[in-house]
DNA sequence: TAAAAAATTTCAAACGTTTGCGAAAAAGTT
DNA sequence: AACTTTTTCGCAAACGTTTGAAATTTTTTA
């Protein structure tokens, strides 16, 4: 079965191609009577035009490519989301290729990208690499790039992140006013820019607003370890009484040794997290969180794509604000 | 700044088109000098094909569609993960929408997906509607498509999914083990045919083989509704000693209940639910799950539409086998 | 009623590839 | 040296669409 063209539309109806296309399209230079003809005969044999066919003519293929490390993955799955609802709205469909955070990877889906002349990418950095003279070459060809939450320090490029220190001073704020005494915070990994970040405005805020909190800082890659060293400071004489997880992988671990040590929240420890709300809503008492949500995030970047097409150029960073979610764990 | 292609590389080369065509893919017809040549020049020159333009001469995309309620959603995501892997290795990418389990969107995503003449599509049909002529019309027209998960009762079509009537007697059977004796069993969405398949499949078992067990089987359409539907039974005098939950949706209701009502497991109560095993994990100690990988489906459904595309016909159902995970709940 | 204006339709090139077939060049055979 | 064979390359059409410009038809105007 062959698909329908606008040839054979053209040949049964004893007309140009051209006419036939522009009817369809419902150009002024037609008119009305042969509008209709072609349409009915277009419905009646399920005309598709081919979207490779536009794509090769008109050099706009209407499609936009996403890079995030994981498709599984509580924050990234909630961006995406948003994005492909926003480029559905707009005409656009959706390529979506994982890095699983390996570089090599990353690089052939972007040739995957390049191939099928996406209108623009989304990508989010895989941690460890730095290689960016191929973004850098991708924008001068005139493919935008819009970053998001793992970005390149370089301001030439398109980013969008979450307010990722204001994350963490809103939660030290909060804890702050709970009048904690002792308090473990417990970050991502070390090497991560994030979690650098987070750390530095978690520390700086507390030491300069409450120097009198006696604070633990502490890094987990996992949520095996955050459960581990969780474990290890409340086996201490002196137990804290609040504890801050930078990541739901961090807050499932230390919620795991909340349930296995049988520690009453909020009463005998005050628990606060950074999460998208999934995670910290799974338990009894809800767990107050610090919300960074993905969906705003891809609503956002999906804004700067469509002002970076239109501007052909770089623009500034932008972030989206946080609020803080109380739950009934603090 | 303009793409490099095949006829600049000629130009430059002075060559004709199609030898450097024919020279870029190894073509035996050229030879060794003239392929060192152009090779070289396409290098410097970073020539990427244009996937349109081949397109429309091979009439092959070398793209799936894949259509997904959600794509925040712990099991889909780990089937498009799978689905994902397998193209990238066979050189195929993906195009995923979800259809917000509405038909209209269901369409119009089919729709983008023919107009880039998609290879094939894998689709979870949204829930409500019966909407199988389209698919046939698809089919017909020689687009392959791979059901999963939420399929067609019609054995026209290419389906896996999950042995859903085995997850059910899996379960049953580990609960009859235990020597349970009142058991509380929570399925899905009444409506849904993936709920009444076990809970029919469930409930024979349990009839057969446990007649004496006392069983209560109650539906729930969201984790607030399993969470009140548990405290209910709970708050009897002849409390249960076992409970199933069909979804994750539901074990987190049951979940939020035992820590609000400090019930201990498993000592007090058994829990077993049916899961891809990312939920049960997250809580102390452990609940213990029948299996039902995304994962596993993904690479299935991938096998199918391979399968598929060299035959031209549609194959029969496939299920991909469940095991039992052992946790610490039972 | 003929010329001008407007409305409608067609022509033809272009987008970047692939590929069957024929042509030219090089190599091998008497 | 005149063949044949083999190796290497180029021609040209095709894929399905868009679009500027030209051609045709219809309507208006004087």
């Amino acid at each position: 079965m062959t698909n329908t063209t606008l040839k054979l539309l053209a040949q049964q109806l004893q007309l140009s191609i051209s006419t036939v296309s522009r009817a369809l399209k419902d150009h002024p230079d037609i008119s009305a009577a042969t509008k209709a003809k072609v349409n009915a005969l277009a419905n009646s044999l399920d005309y598709e035009p081919n979207a490779y066919a536009i794509q090769l003519r008109t050099q706009n293929s209407k499609i936009f490519g996403v890079i995030v490390p994981a498709i599984s993955n509580l924050f990234y799955d909630s961006f995406i989301s948003a994005v492909e609802e926003e480029s559905r709205k707009n005409g656009y469909a959706l390529m979506i290729l994982q890095s699983s955070n390996q570089v090599d990877i990353e690089l052939d889906n972007l040739k995957i990208f390049r191939q099928n002349r996406v209108s623009g990418v989304f990508a989010c950095l895989s941690g460890n690499a730095e290689n960016l003279e191929i973004y850098q070459k991708m924008t001068e060809k005139e493919i935008p790039v819009v970053f998001f939450d793992i970005v390149p320090k370089d301001n030439k490029f398109t980013k969008v992140r979450m307010a990722d220190e204001r994350c963490a001073t809103l939660a030290a704020e909060e804890i702050i006013k709970r009048n904690a005494k002792k308090v473990v915070a417990i970050f991502g990994e070390p090497n991560l820019s994030i979690s650098q970040k987070r750390r530095n405005a978690f520390q700086h805020f507390m030491e300069t607003y409450a120097p009198k909190v006696h604070c633990t800082y502490l890094n987990a890659c996992s949520s095996a370890e955050a459960e581990e060293l969780f474990r290890k400071q409340y086996s201490k004489t002196q137990k804290p009484d609040t504890v801050f997880a930078m990541t739901d992988e961090v807050l499932i671990g230390v919620m795991k040794a909340v349930q296995a040590l049988a520690i009453k929240i909020p009463s005998q420890l005050g628990v606060i997290g950074i999460s998208n709300g999934f995670i910290p809503n799974l338990y009894h008492p809800k767990i107050s969180y610090v919300e960074t949500s993905g969906y705003e995030l891809g609503k956002l970047a999906f804004i700067q794509m469509m002002a970076n097409m239109k501007i052909g150029k770089p623009l500034a960073e932008l972030t989206v604000e946080v609020k803080f979610v109380p739950g009934e764990s603090l």
